[in-house]
RNA sequence: GCUGGCGUGGCGCAAUCGGUAGCGCACCUGUCUUGUAAACAGGCGGUUAGGGGUUCGAGUCCCCUCGCCAGCUCCA
C-alpha cells in the first residue's frame, strides 16, 4: 500500500486529453488491468474524483493520511468489478433486446456473475447468443461507467418502470426480508445510505443504459476482456419461494481470454469426472428408475470399494474407543414425536406407513393403529441405547457408532448422485460426555476427523459453523450459547479457517462441518459435528456422577464421510476414478502376452492373492494391447504383464493406468511393491 | 416442490420437410494368439420412457404422466 499525493482523477471525454495524475493512468490507454482505485481500504471507481473540488477534502474520509492503492483485475476485489460490470453489460443487452424486460439483481459470484430479469418468455440457446453479440458490441463501444449519487426520490422517479428496484430501495436500511440465509446480494445494488446510479454513457455522451447500484465499476465497457453467457434458469426473486421466480442470466468474465479458456477447459475437465458417469463407466453403482428417485444399488466393484472404506473406518474408530451399534430403520412416530422430528423436519421424512388399524362393519374405527416412520436419521436410536440403563460417569465419554441408514424425502429437485440422495448410510456416532469433558472431546474429535479424511486423499480444510436459527430451533439461549462455544473452542485449536453459517444450523443443535477441496479445487461438505444439548433432556438422559447425584450429559453428533454415498461420491471425483490401490476395486490385472503364459500369471496371481490383493488374469481372447486398454479404461493400478522374456527370469513387466512402464521386476519383489503400496495407502 | 431443457437397444450417438428405425462400443459364437491403449468374421438385441390425440402415415407435431439434467429453494 502505498501514499500517494492527491489529484482528481480526470474524467476522460472522447476527443479530449485528460491526464490522471494521481495514478498515472490512462483510462483509455491500453493497460486495462487496473479497474479500480482502495482509498484509506474503500473500493472506488477509478473514474470518480478522489476529491471534492469546491472543498479539497477526499471523499468519504475527513481527515488523515490517505492512502491509494491500485486495484487489479487480477485480485478478487478486482475481478469482482469486472464481472459485475459484465453483468451490467448484459442486463443492458437483455434490455435492448427485450424492452419489457424489468431487472432483478446482478451481483458478480463464484467464476462469475449473473443478472436476474422478470421476462414474459424464458431465454432460449438462440437467445443466449444474440445476447452475447450485443454484450460484445457494448464492450466494442467503451461505454464509460459514470456513477451519481441520487436523493431516494430521484431514484424512484427515475426506476419508475423497474418495480424490483424500486422494492429494494423501499426496502433500504430496512430489516431484512430475507429468510436469514441470503447471501446479501442486495448490498450490490443499494448500500446503507447514499443511493447511488451507474449511467453507461456513449462516446456521444449520450446514456445507453442506467442501473441502481452500488458500485465500484470498471471505467468503461472496454474493461471486460473476456466473458461468456453460461446458461439461463428460473431464480426465486430474494431467494424466498413465496416470491415471483425470475429468469437468471449466468454468465463468466475473466481478465483474459487465456483464462476464460482455462475456466472452460476446467470446467469440461469437472464434467469428465462427473461421479455418475464414473459410477457408470467404471461399474461401481447405479440409479435404477424402477427403484426410485435418490436410491443408488452398488455394483460389485462399487461394493468393494465401499467395504474398503467402511472396513478402514470402522478399524479406526475401534482404536479412537468408539463402540458399534445397529438399530432398525423403522419406527414407530413416538420415537421421532419425542426428539423433536416429527415437529421439526417431518416435511423431510418420508410419510407414515399406518399400520394395525381395525375397523368394525360400520366402518368405525376400533382400534386406532400406529403410524411408523422410516428414521432420517440415528440419534434417537442410540439415546435409547443410553437409556437402557443407568449409567455411571465413569463410562463417560460413551462413544457409539453405526453405519445407519436413514431415508429423507429430499425434494425431486435436489437430489443429486450420491452427493444428494434420499436413502443414505451416515457413519453416525454420539458421544455422550459430561459438560467438563465436552472441550477436550471435540478437540480430539476434529483432529480424529482431519486425520481419518487426510487418509482417504483430502488435506484441503475449512471450517463453517452453522448458528441457530431462531425461527426453526429448540432450546433455550444459554444452551445455544454455550454449544456455540465450545465448537467455536474446537475450530480455533485446529488452525483452520472458519466460516461463518449464521442460522444454517439444524433445529437442535450448532454444527461445525468440515469443508473439503478436492483435487480441482471445489469444495465439499464433508464432516459434520454438532453439540446438542437438546435431545438428552428430551429423552431424559442421565448418569449418576461421583457423588451420587443424577446429571444429564451433553450429546455430540458426528459423521465423518458425510454419507458413505456421498463421500463415494467425492472421492470418485477427487480420484477421477483413478483411486489410490488401497481403494481399487481390482488392484491387479494381469496380461499374458500370449495365451501361453496363463498359467504362469496364474501363478503370480495366486502368491498376490495370498498376500490379500484383489488381483485378476486376463484369459480372454483379446489380444494383449486389447487387454492392456481395457484394465487402463478401468483403472486399474497395476497391469503386471508376463511373456516369454519374464516367465523365464521369474519376473513381471509392471505397467501403470498413466502409461509409465518398469519391466523384468522379479516376482517377489513385485508382490512387495504392491503391497506395500496398499498398506501404505499411497496414490501410484 | 418451482422454472426451463432433454428422454431412440446395456452405453455413446444417427435418422432431411411427418414417409422402410441405423451406426460404433459392449454382449454371444467362431477363427486367430509373443511384448505395452482397439485382431477378423458372423450373430443377438429397440412397440423410439408410458399413455392419449392429430394425420393416409408420428422417433419427428399436440396433450397428460413418469424419469433424467441445469438452476432456484433445501441439505449429509
Amino acid at each position: 500500500m502505498s501514499s500517494m499525493s492527491i489529484t482528481v482523477v480526470g474524467e476522460k471525454v472522447e476527443g479530449q486529453q485528460v491526464t490522471d495524475t494521481t495514478t498515472g493512468l490512462d483510462l483509455y490507454g491500453d493497460d486495462k488491468t487496473i479497474v479500480a482505485v482502495r482509498v484509506n481500504g474503500e473500493l472506488r471507481d477509478l473514474s470518480r474524483p478522489l476529491l471534492d473540488p469546491s472543498t479539497g477534502s477526499v471523499h468519504a474520509t475527513s481527515s488523515g493520511d490517505v492512502t491509494i492503492e491500485p486495484v487489479s483485475n487480477a485480485e478478487p476485489d478486482g475481478l469482482a468489478i469486472v464481472r459485475h460490470s459484465a453483468a451490467h453489460v448484459a442486463a443492458q443487452a437483455v434490455q435492448a433486446a427485450h424492452p419489457d424486460a424489468k431487472l432483478g439483481i446482478g451481483p458478480p459470484i463464484t467464476d462469475g456473475f449473473y443478472y436476474d430479469f422478470d421476462v414474459a418468455e424464458p431465454f432460449t440457446p438462440e437467445d443466449l447468443k444474440d445476447l452475447e453479440k450485443r454484450m460484445t458490441r457494448i464492450i466494442k463501444e467503451r461505454q464509460r461507467f459514470v456513477r451519481r449519487e441520487v436523493s431516494d426520490d430521484e431514484a424512484r422517479a427515475e426506476l419508475a418502470d423497474e418495480p424490483y428496484k424500486l422494492e429494494l430501495i423501499a426496502d433500504k436500511g430496512g430489516p431484512s426480508t430475507g429468510s436469514g440465509h441470503g447471501t446479501g446480494d442486495e448490498s450490490v445494488e443499494v448500500g446503507a445510505g447514499q443511493l447511488t446510479i451507474y449511467d453507461n454513457v456513449r462516446r456521444d455522451g449520450s446514456v445507453a443504459w442506467k442501473d441502481l447500484c452500488r458500485g465500484p465499476h470498471v471505467p468503461h465497457t472496454g474493461y471486460i476482456p473476456a466473458y461468456a453467457l453460461m446458461r439461463t434458469s428460473a431464480a426465486y426473486w430474494r431467494g424466498d419461494q413465496a416470491n415471483p421466480q425470475l429468469q437468471r442470466l449466468y454468465g463468466t468474465a475473466w481478465p483474459s481470454r487465456d483464462e476464460l479458456k482455462a475456466y472452460q477447459t476446467r470446467l469440461e475437465e469437472a464434467a469428465k469426472r462427473d461421479h455418475r458417469r464414473l459410477g457408470r463407466e467404471l461399474d461401481l453403482f447405479s440409479f435404477p428408475d424402477e427403484i426410485g428417485s435418490g436410491l443408488a444399488v452398488f455394483h460389485p466393484k462399487g461394493g468393494i470399494l465401499r467395504t474398503a472404506m467402511e472396513d478402514y473406518s470402522r478399524q479406526r474408530h475401534i482404536d479412537a474407543g468408539y463402540e458399534f451399534v445397529y438399530s432398525p430403520h423403522i419406527t414407530k412416530a413416538e420415537l421421532f414425536e419425542i426428539s423433536g422430528h416429527l415437529g421439526f423436519y417431518k416435511e423431510g421424512m418420508f410419510p407414515p406407513m399406518h399400520l394395525d388399524e381395525e375397523r368394525g362393519e360400520d366402518g368405525s374405527v376400533r382400534k386406532p393403529g400406529q403410524d411408523y416412520y422410516l428414521k432420517p436419521m440415528n440419534c434417537p436410536m442410540h439415546c435409547l441405547i443410553f437409556r437402557s440403563r443407568g449409567r455411571s460417569y465413569r463410562e463417560l465419554p460413551l462413544r457409539l457408532f453405526e453405519f445407519g441408514s436413514v431415508y429423507r424425502y429430499e425434494l425431486s429437485g435436489v437430489v443429486h448422485g450420491l452427493t444428494r440422495v434420499r436413502g443414505m448410510t451416515q457413519d453416525d456416532a454420539h458421544i455422550y460426555c459430561t459438560e467438563d469433558q465436552m472441550a477436550d472431546e471435540l478437540k480430539s474429535l476434529l483432529q480424529f476427523v482431519l486425520d481419518l479424511l487426510k487418509d482417504y486423499g483430502l488435506d484441503d480444510f475449512y471450517l463453517e459453523l452453522s448458528t441457530r436459527d431462531p425461527e426453526k430451533s429448540i432450546g433455550s439461549d444459554e444452551e445455544w450459547e454455550r454449544a456455540t462455544h465450545a465448537l467455536e473452542q474446537a475450530a480455533a485449536v485446529s488452525g483452520l479457517d472458519l466460516v461463518l453459517d449464521p442460522g444454517g444450523a439444524a433445529f437442535y443443535a450448532p454444527k461445525i462441518s468440515v469443508q473439503a477441496r478436492d483435487a480441482i479445487g471445489r469444495t465439499w461438505q464433508m464432516s459434520t459435528i454438532q453439540v446438542d444439548l437438546m435431545l438428552p433432556e428430551r429423552f431424559g438422559l442421565e448418569f449418576t456422577g461421583p457423588d451420587g447425584s443424577k446429571q444429564r450429559p451433553v450429546m455430540i453428533h458426528r459423521a465423518l464421510f458425510g454419507s458413505v454415498e456421498r463421500f463415494v461420491g467425492v472421492l470418485t471425483e477427487h480420484y477421477a476414478g483413478a483411486f489410490p490401490p488401497w481403494l481399487s476395486p481390482v488392484q491387479v490385472v494381469g496380461i499374458p502376452v500370449a495365451s501361453e503364459f496363463n498359467g504362469y500369471l496364474a501363478e503370480v496371481a495366486e502368491k498376490l492373492r495370498a498376500a490379500g490383493v484383489r488381483v485378476e488374469v486376463d484369459t480372454s481372447d483379446d489380444r494383449m494391447q486389447k487387454k492392456i486398454r481395457n484394465a487402463t479404461q478401468a483403472k486399474v493400478p497395476f497391469m503386471l504383464i508376463a511373456g516369454g522374456q519374464d516367465a523365464d527370469a521369474g519376473a513381471v513387466s509392471f505397467r501403470y493406468r498413466d502409461g509409465r512402464q518398469d519391466n523384468g521386476i522379479p516376482v517377489d519383489q513385485a508382490v512387495s511393491r504392491i503391497t506395500d503400496a496398499i498398506r501404505d495407502r499411497v496414490q501410484v
